[in-house]
DNA sequence: ACAAGAGTGTTGACACAGTCAACATACGAT
DNA sequence: ATCGTATGTTGACTGTGTCAACACTCTTGT
């Protein structure tokens, strides 16, 4: 075996490319570090070169997560005209990313050992997350949609209602619906009328 | 009661009983079916005179969880006078037993290896908490206070407000009010003005 | 150009956990 | 009292995370 191969281009990236592509197709319960390796090419404790253990690279992933659940969430905000729209293409957006990516999403939020405290880049996108949502509550606020007043409950609210639809989806807990975001909809437009301004 | 260290007189309960507490104590991660076994002064092996596996032994436990769960609900819902209040009982006894036991609670919900369909038990239980949230709902489209049509759909939406708060905190992704079911009410109160009947 | 030295990858070894098989002991019905 | 069954025990195996000691390679200061 000549010298090319000993050094993988780039291993880091190719053990996250690796681990998502597992958690997509067999689960996070069949993700081992060993099988990762084997995966890419190289030897069981090569890993621990990249990642202090197994749950910092599993932070890693799902803080990856986070930057793509941001990303999608900003680019649902983003692309629709009327502000009422917003909420509901967020929401769309939010559950759509969930089911389509159940293992990750899980990961992401269903992990006791992968506290933030512990893992400072996990907490920073999960943070980017957060705020978009609350950007988006400030905006309806704005428009009038949303009663005036302190956002972080009214975030929390909506981040609950969310989460917790895509949450009973993913883990199956929950009949889907036929057309698949017709429930992210429906929740989206109750949530609003909920928190709409009294009059 | 038995006099011969042989025979322990009910082996079943005492390792659910042992791994509830240890889930409390020490969470999820550190519950070790050796562990169990060893606090329980029996060997390693005899648990699975009880349980098929480890995964069977977590999902009897998480029945458990969900039958509390279900009685805390229901109790909620018979304790309250004015039938609007119900609605907020609820959610508040509901994320009150999230918080007490939040090892348990994640259990309940976050593992996607008990699978429901391979543990009929757990299917059970869990069925048992839908039908007393469903039972909420319609009672309370009898009272006028939510909106006619198929339940399904809206049990969903306020089931999933209401576990998607208990998640988040439980998770400790979302900073806890001051008083604790605060965001509970307020939950509760907004998702009923969503579904309140049109007029 | 070249010799450190840092960075990256490899093999060997260990402890621990889940699980099964073979064996031992108690209980309960005949 | 006996025999079968339920329950418990020990021994052994596999797979996994992780560390330590060693090997290769790339970069960099002189």
């Amino acid at each position: 075996m000549r010298s090319s191969s000993y050094h993988h281009g780039d291993l880091r990236r190719a053990l996250l490319g690796a681990a998502a592509e597992a958690l997509a197709t067999e689960g996070a319960a069949a993700l081992t570090l060993r099988g990762l390796a084997a995966r890419v090419g190289v030897s069981r404790s090569a890993p621990y070169r990249h990642f202090e253990t197994k749950e910092a690279l599993l932070a890693a992933v799902a803080a990856e997560g986070f930057e793509r659940l941001a990303t999608a969430v900003q680019t649902a905000r983003q692309n629709v005209a009327t502000s009422d729209e917003t909420f509901v293409a967020l929401a769309k957006a939010y559950v759509a990313f969930a089911r389509a990516h159940p293992s990750h999403y899980r990961l992401m939020y269903g992990r006791e050992a992968l506290s933030r405290q512990d893992h400072p880049a996990l907490q920073d996108a999960a943070d980017g997350l957060y705020d978009a949502l609350t950007a988006a509550i400030t905006e309806a606020q704005a428009a009038g949609l949303v009663r005036s007043g302190e956002v972080a409950p009214l975030v929390g609210i909506a981040w609950a209602l969310v989460h917790g639809l895509a949450m009973l989806l993913v883990e199956g807990q929950m009949e889907p619906p036929a057309s698949d975001d017709t429930l992210a909809e429906l929740a989206a437009r109750t949530l609003l009328r909920g928190l709409s301004p009294a009059d």
